[in-house]
DNA sequence: CGTGTTTGACCGGCGC
DNA sequence: GCGCCGGTCAAACACG
């Protein structure tokens, strides 16, 4: 297989039921060698699509940093950034910000197509729960491993194919959307406080039956409020 | 031809 | 006021 291996980490602190404009959710995904090897990192893109509009050498990384809008709907307004973890090549922070406006794009009788669609709709609703901008700093300087985290490996996509899709399709080595984040957020985190700890149990979580799909993926989610 | 990527230029915010 | 830096724009280009 082309597309790599990836671990996701979906890591949430709380999650509230708050809703505000201007979110912004911070993802991690680290991919595993594999991964990288095989094809210069290719992670997944999520159901929407993305155009890329500028790319920026960032201070403090020597990777630059990938700037994505949605261009599923002309009137949406989600983007989100992509960078890769100056510590950890393997490690990818993506960084949503605002939010459809718009249903998700096809995932056909797949009921995250509908949780999907159904917040999409919401005009400038997340689901997003908050988190402190700390803890977002202190989750990027330190990478994955000092970050108390969840992990949500999501939603259920039940069709592999789709998901696979997705991967396969869009592996590029810098763009790449784990998942609907606010679905992220719905999944029942286990504490997790180092990589290999994480690692280790991503072996004994009990993910739900789609996350077999995304075995090897490592999401971490980190949500946070501007205000 | 439509869509997406690349890349240099431009702009605004912020710190000194 | 100046320079740095992050974010966006837009033209050129590539691809299906």
């Amino acid at each position: 297989m082309k597309r790599g291996l990836f671990s996701v980490f979906s890591d949430s602190s709380e999650c509230p039921d708050i809703r505000k404009i201007g979110q912004k959710v911070v993802v991690k995904v680290q991919m595993e060698g594999k991964a990288i090897k095989q094809k210069n990192e290719g992670p997944p893109s999520d159901c929407w699509s993305w155009r890329k509009y500028g790319q920026k050498p960032i201070k403090g990384s020597p990777y630059p940093r990938g700037y994505y809008r949605c261009s599923s709907s002309k009137g949406c307004s989600a983007k989100k950034q992509v960078e890769r973890c100056s510590k950890d090549a393997s490690l990818f922070i993506i960084t949503y910000t605002s939010s459809h406006n718009h249903p998700g794009p096809n995932l056909p009788n797949n009921k995250d197509t509908v949780t999907q669609d159904s917040t999409a709709t919401l005009p400038q609703q997340d689901q997003e729960p908050t988190v402190d901008k700390d803890v977002l700093l202190k989750d990027n300087g330190d990478s994955t491993t000092t970050t108390t985290t969840a992990t949500s490996i999501s939603q259920g996509i039940p069709e592999e194919n789709l998901f696979t899709d997705s991967f396969l399709g869009t592996i590029s080595y810098d763009d790449f959307l784990p998942l609907s984040y606010p679905q992220l957020m719905e999944f029942p985190k286990s504490e997790l406080s180092e990589e290999n700890d994480f690692y280790d149990e991503l072996g004994k979580l009990q993910l739900p039956p789609s996350s077999t799909s995304f075995a090897g993926i490592f999401e971490e989610a980190i949500l946070v409020d501007p205000s």
